[in-house]
RNA sequence: GGUACCUUGGCCGAGUGGUCAGGCAGCGGUCUGCAAAACCGCGUACGGCAGUUCGAAUCUGCCAGGUACCUCCA
């Protein structure tokens, strides 16, 4: 652990040096799915980021205990159907238990995480599976007298919390301010206050999801989830609470409230929000309708793609940008993510052709520094990809022979670079499937291309340049190389 | 309306008070039978207007444009 790992902290609006409390052990939260769609490129930022993260911490050697939830309770629809659950809304859409929808969209958002590198979490908590534990919350935060009951819901009382804490310090919120901006909701006037929100929640007639507790038959509220699953895993205190910047308020705003009404103290030290994607520069949501799902970007059949993009150049794009910083998507920078990451790839691969020398113009150790001091510094991977590049220049310079390196510096290098691209950013090669099929594929294209190398020693351009330009036509890239040729399939 | 943030070369995207981001595209060269790939070289970019400063794209103010949050949202 020899460099300072510094991150940004909303709570304080500065970078700050990372600290665990707990040290080595570190306790992470990120704000999961609800489960109610199909992942969408959105879903593809948060989950990338904190893997990174999670990677990277785990990487200096901290042990650390990663926590996703799946929230599948509670977040009320804004529409025509306002006041029912959207799971349960969805389910009698397509007549489906609400839990037969929450499970096939979690193995939705399993499918797509994985096939962007994204680890699983250490634990992966629903809300459904922990009503107990909220409700534990709801009465404890009563007994301090922070809430209060009406009509079978339960509030929590900002105006009252506000009075010996501050409410709207993550986010940056007067409470003045709210009072003159809060948009009036169904079942307003069962609150004190505009700007209270709920703790527990009657259900209607029409709401299916339901549970029984002290004060109704009904729902939690929709923040109370987080502040009970990560008081429950994590503990009273941890270490950074991790989600999509769209969640500051007021979401972590209201789970901040609750953890100090609950436990008389706040939970989380360092809060990290990543930013948007924007798509012509407009933040891309579902209650936007301008949302590509991740199935739609791997087999380009949204109309806004001129062709499908690999999982990994998902990956590298978003990786490409820094998190707090928002990224627009277009096929241009795709398409550029895609090239540049082939590069990267290549370079990777050809590690192997390198001979040693004895003598090393190569900084291996240089490279390594920077790449770390790029991750230390508030988890800048758009630094650390561009030493990468650099990297990969030399690396090419040693294939040709204007570089050079030693047996021990490139030892160290090809050790580095698995470190860095595989194990760090996460990025692999796209399986290419090694079969009997691939094989005899492969033996076919050979083939072509000695039949072409015989040519070519007869100095018969024509025959080897018909051979090559019909493969290129069928989307083989061929080249030439000192030993003879290369190729790969660029489709 | 309130609050916060953003505006960098053809595109994407870092960063800093006084030599370099990086990628993609483009141009010139080397290599090649020709290509491709690779390597070498090339763009004097920082919304506008003032101010602070020896010096600002980087700090301050104003203006313009844009975005986010204030309502479920990654």
């Amino acid at each position: 652990m020899a460099n300072k790992f510094v991150l940004y902290n909303t709570l304080s609006r500065s970078k700050e040096v990372f600290e665990p409390i707990f040290s080595p052990n570190v306790g992470l939260y990120v704000c999961g799915p609800t489960v109610y769609g199909d992942p969408h490129l959105g879903h593809a930022r948060p989950a990338i980021t904190f893997d990174l993260l999670f990677r990277y911490l785990t990487n200096l050697g901290y042990k650390v205990r990663y926590v996703r939830n799946i929230t599948d309770v509670g977040h009320l629809e804004n529409d025509a159907d306002e006041g029912e659950d959207k799971i349960a809304q969805k389910a009698r859409l397509e007549k489906l238990e609400p839990m037969e929808v929450v499970q096939y969209y979690t193995n939705r958002y399993h499918k797509m995480m994985d096939a962007l590198n994204v680890l699983p979490p250490s634990i992966e908590p629903h809300a459904s599976g922990h009503i107990i534990e909220q409700i534990d919350f709801v009465k404890t935060i009563l007994e301090k007298g922070l809430a209060y009951e009406s009509e079978g819901s339960v509030y929590f009382d900002v105006e009252k919390y506000n009075q010996s804490h501050h409410y709207g310090k993550l986010s940056g919120r007067v409470l003045d301010d709210l009072l003159n901006s809060t948009r009036k909701l169904d079942g307003q006037d069962e609150k004190r206050n505009p700007f209270d929100f709920a703790l527990w929640k009657k259900a209607s007639p029409s709401h299916i999801m339901r549970w029984n507790s002290p004060w109704s038959v009904g729902f939690p509220g929709w923040h109370l989830e987080c502040s009970a699953m990560g008081t429950k895993y994590l503990g009273e205190r941890f270490d950074i609470h991790g989600g999509g910047m769209d969640l500051q308020f007021p979401h972590h705003e209201c789970e901040l409230a609750q953890n100090v009404a609950a436990l008389g103290h706040e939970s989380v030290k360092y809060w990290m929000h990543n930013n948007m994607i924007t798509i012509n520069g407009q933040k891309m949501g579902k209650s936007l309708g301008n949302f590509i799902n991740l199935s739609q970007m791997f087999d380009g059949s949204h109309p806004l793609l001129v062709q499908p993009y690999s999982p990994m150049t998902i990956r590298f794009f978003i990786l490409q940008a820094h998190y707090r910083s928002t990224l627009d998507f277009s096929n241009d920078a795709l398409i550029a993510a895609e090239k540049g990451l082939d590069r990267l790839f290549e370079a990777h691969r050809n590690l192997a052709k390198i001979v040693p020398s004895a003598q090393s113009s190569i900084d291996v150790e240089g490279f390594s520094q920077k790449c770390y001091d790029a991750l230390a510094d508030d988890l800048n991977s758009p630094i650390m990809i561009a030493h990468l590049f650099d990297m990969v220049r030399q690396i090419n310079s040693a294939i040709d022979g204007s570089a050079t390196i030693t047996a021990v510096g490139l030892t160290e290098l090809k050790r580095l670079m698995n470190l860095f691209l595989n194990d760090i950013l996460g990025l692999k090669p796209e399986a290419t499937g090694r079969s009997k099929n691939a094989d005899a594929f492969a033996g076919a294209v050979n083939l072509l291309l000695e039949i072409r190398q015989e040519a070519k020693l007869k100095k018969d351009w024509a025959t080897s340049d018909l051979i090559r330009d019909k493969l290129k036509a069928l989307g083989f890239d061929v080249k030439d190389t000192k030993e003879g040729y290369d190729w790969k399939l660029s489709i």
